[in-house]
DNA sequence: TGTACATCAGTGAACGCGCGTTCACTGATGTAC
DNA sequence: TGTACATCAGTGAACGCGCGTTCACTGATGTAC
């Protein structure tokens, strides 16, 4: 523990981060195929290591998998929050709080366009929202996906824009509008849309999420 | 052509209709691990063939899953078009309208629980608006999913529910909300919750819909 | 009505592929004395 | 500070698996005369 850090480095991962880099190649092969491609042995032959070397750090590939998957939601969760801390704060709190929803949504959007296979890795795992707090599928704020909404909804709560007898559960119905809307343009029906139609469907669906809800 | 279509029927697929029968394989085959279940050879295997008979029918195994993708929207359509129908008319049009639609998204969130694996097939295949209404994607009523959905909106719209200046693109809102719900509810992180949950869940979403649309 | 023949749906065998995973191992590392 | 040793991260070889797909074939079918 005293020198091989920073001596060994790259030549071999013996006492290296080779489980880091095999969550790295992951990731790397998860952006560019989605979940299927995230294979084992290309993940090992990416890092220069035999296939069974990754033995020695995940338990089998869908425990890689899942720990891509994990990785893929923090990044998630870096994009909404990232859309969310461009909003400029204006005089009015209520605006403020209901431009911080929608960034939520923005940010969400734009992740599962810019990373299509990324984003269908996020969500490949089968899940359970009891887990959506857990700190391994945080991003770089510490935050879920899943936290991040809580919190704009909470705040539209706290201005008074949305009753708190409609708040419980309302992360379910944003949540499943932006979800769906990113699902259909990546994989399905809705791919051969233009970039503006896209934008453009995008801001009538916020609004419909922000009278609706 | 005279006799072999009732003679033969079973025995073997020489001049019957193998097609149709690799067909039905691979739709019990998606119903029961979606997409990446429909195997070519497992397909012929159920039909009792032997796996290159099915070139005669299909091109490969991607054309074979897209047959089945599309018979697969067929089903929707069904479940929805089941839904509709179930609306008991009353006095107000308008009523009745709203009614409808949210029928649709009754029939497509049912259909979405309670075959994940078809449901999953049906947008596991690329595809685009433009074939959105293709006869091959059709239900036993002829229409696909999306038309249906379409029809419902221009039901909204000529009692005066939903303005002329709103109704384009108003199929791609609504179908985003229902979709991801039912993408949440079975493959993702939504899977825990209860069937009362779902249910309430889909009531306020409808809600949504009808009031943000 | 009977016979020769062309068609073509399905057969049987084989291919190459890449995967996940297991095995017995080796040799650099850090540690105990 | 030097040496013996235990650890354990990574190796090399191999496995069985099931897949999609191709090949040359065969024999029942329907058709032409």
């Amino acid at each position: 523990m005293t020198q091989h850090r920073e001596a060994l480095r790259r030549e071999t991962y013996r006492h290296g981060d080779l489980r880091q880099a095999l969550l790295a190649a992951g990731l790397e092969l998860a952006r560019g195929g989605g979940p299927d491609a995230v294979v084992l042995r290309e993940a090992t032959r990416r890092v220069g290591v035999s296939p069974n070397a990754a033995y020695r750090h995940f338990a089998d590939r869908l425990t890689l998998l899942t720990s891509v998957s994990n990785t893929a939601l923090g990044l998630v969760a870096d994009s909404i929050s990232a859309e969310v801390d461009a909003v400029k704060p204006s005089s009015d709190p209520v605006v403020d709080a209901k431009s911080r929803l929608r960034a939520v949504g923005r940010g969400y959007l734009r992740f599962a366009r810019e990373e299509p296979g990324l984003f269908r890795t996020a969500f490949s795992v089968p899940d359970d929202l009891s887990n959506s707090a857990s700190p391994s599928k945080a991003g770089s704020s510490g935050l879920t996906p899943f936290q991040v909404l809580t919190m704009a909804l909470d705040g539209l709560e706290s201005v008074g824009a949305l009753p708190a007898d409609r708040r419980p559960g309302t992360e379910l119905l944003a949540w499943s509008a932006v979800h769906g809307l990113g699902m259909l343009v990546i994989d399905g029906p809705l791919r051969g849309l233009t970039d503006e139609m896209i934008d453009g469907t995008t801001v009538r669906l916020l609004d419909m999420v922000e009278r609706g809800i």
